[in-house]
DNA sequence: CCTACCGATCGGTAGG
DNA sequence: CCTACCGATCGGTAGG
């Protein structure tokens, strides 16, 4: 009884960590309201608490779950076996992956946790600095070896990362490439671009 | 008399322009009030609105202004003699250089723009539209004439635009290279990723 | 899960 | 440019 009870608090707080995740994808954390969301779940905004601490909570939520997602992936990818391209081209295929099948969280994380509230917002910013750091390490061991031009490590993260989250206009454009054709056009565009 | 009254308004309503790009880009259009607007100019909330007739109108008169000096320089772009390559990085330096010197402008104008109220809302989103066609334009004029890649080319358009806007982490990082550097490591990745 | 309600804060106005 | 203030909306709580 008390795990059944147990399991139904966990799908109904899952429920409204999802429609959280679309709001504050669509209007943006700040713009988005309490009523808002519990007109989306379809109950009145008091019944959220039930299943939530705050709004913060739901953010942290989000952000949390798709930091770790990326954080167990580079770990993988550090021990792949392999030479610098293919290390690079596999984390940026699982990030653009990623961008398209779990778009509103990572969205999220990505563009709003610049309101996460203390410690969360420190504790966020200095995993993504490490995770930037990894990447640029797998760039300068690429740049070592002779297969990467000689460009700025730190610069050319920067630019693979963002690149990767404008597929919000995809996922918002008309006539859409299908995901598979998105993502080669992607990793033929970057991965030529660090190529010697 | 008049003018020199009416040439303080404008630098008055300039000023406060400014600051609010600045409060904009730190906060987020949603959670910066126009108290802590007031507090960065100087004067309490209620004078603000001597100047300007709304928070809204901020927002917009940013987003316009942006909007037009990109338009008008895609103009000069598209009248420029040479070969595609060599527009597109004529365009690509262009957005580079907008977005290290007019970082704040540049950065809500392109991250908050869906604030925007109607009519201005739509407004934004054609011209931002056309803007992109210009550019997939540019690119498919390339693939053409066999200086570029057989790639999509609103995914290319998306690539690069969302690679410059990665320019908001230099301003932020601690050791920055130069912008001069920072240029010519966007363009060395973009134009050969782009290169046949 | 709902009704009823709270204190805080918001964008903006009146009037001087 | 300021003091004083407004109606609306916000995140969240009490109590059932």
């Amino acid at each position: 009884m008390a795990r059944i009870k147990a399991d139904n608090d966990l799908s109904r707080k899952e429920i409204i960590t999802q429609a959280a995740a679309a709001l504050f994808q669509e209007k943006g954390f700040k713009a988005a309201s309490m009523r808002d969301l519990a007109d989306k779940v379809g109950v009145e905004a008091a019944s959220l608490y039930n299943h939530i601490k705050s709004k913060a909570e739901l953010l942290h939520n989000i952000c949390v779950n798709v930091a770790n997602n990326f954080w167990n992936h580079i770990h993988a990818v550090e021990n792949h076996q392999g030479n610098a391209i293919e290390k690079i081209e596999m984390l940026l295929r699982f990030h653009i992956r990623e961008m398209v099948n779990n778009y509103q969280e990572v969205y999220v994380s990505d563009r709003e946790w610049k309101h996460l509230t203390e410690p969360y917002l420190s504790n966020f910013h200095t995993q993504r600095r490490e995770y930037r750091k990894k990447i640029a390490a797998l760039i300068e061991a690429g740049i070592k070896s002779g297969e990467i031009r000689p460009i700025d490590a730190p610069t050319a993260v920067l630019i693979m990362l963002h690149a990767v989250s404008g597929i919000d206009s995809w996922h918002r454009s008309k006539q859409k490439i299908s995901a598979e054709a998105l993502e080669e056009n992607m990793v033929t565009i970057m991965i030529n671009g660090l190529r010697k």
